[in-house]
DNA sequence: TGACCTTATCCGCATAGGCAGATATATTAA
DNA sequence: TTAATATATCTGCCTATGCGGATAAGGTCA
């Protein structure tokens, strides 16, 4: 239960939440996180550390940069959660509006990947 | 977002989510909840505040006890999501030992309700 | 190797939020 | 009205955790 409620835990921050709904969408690395979220680079990776720690995201090491996706579930209740953010969570307008700002950055900004 | 993030935030410290699974069995009173969790009833009633203030429960007075139960959900996120803790939380070991709780307490110490 | 880039971690600080005990409020019953 | 019970809120303390800046670590390329 402990760890159940650790798992939701990372739901529970605006930053987290919005990492996660942007890896709904597929793996990105950090400086796209920050740019989409305007967060330091030592904030987005200390998130994405946690998120590691709760097995939300695994990276992999892509030459200079990291590369982070979504985990595959170990449990029932964790595999429907995410087909359900993936379903409900992606229709928030401030996702839209994520994912916009994701277009914009890689378009323009593209100094990372 | 921030609204989606405090949302799950509810269900990020264990003693809610332990409250939370009880619930889904049905209303509870407050005495209910502090037989089961064993924790002091000013943290069972800040427990119980925070989640009406997220909108997770609704109370009602009956006499003396307050009884408390699942809202009615406003979102089809909020929907889903307690459609799918009801019935995954609910099969978790933590969970049922919880309800095994509730029922001892219910036929034993029924000093409330 | 050394310069440079990206990411991770460390540090100190500030704040949110957990807890328990004390007190306040609401309801019932004598 | 007074007493008793159930619940809510207040208070003070303490821990967890968020933050940003600084630094470390890993990787690439000249």
């Amino acid at each position: 239960m402990r760890t159940t409620a650790q798992f939701f835990k990372a739901l529970s921050e605006e930053p987290r939440l919005r990492i996660l709904a942007l890896l709904l969408g597929g793996e990105l690395c950090v400086c796209d996180l920050m740019g989409v979220l305007q967060l330091p680079q030592s904030t987005i990776s200390r998130h994405l550390a946690y998120l590691r720690n709760t097995g939300w995201v695994k990276g992999r090491r892509l030459g200079v940069w990291m590369y982070y996706r979504l985990a595959e579930m170990e449990t029932p209740l964790a595999r429907e959660l995410v087909e359900l953010l993936g379903k409900r969570l992606i229709e928030l307008p401030d996702t839209q509006q994520d994912y916009a700002s994701l277009e914009d950055f890689r378009r323009t900004k593209k100094k990372c990947a």
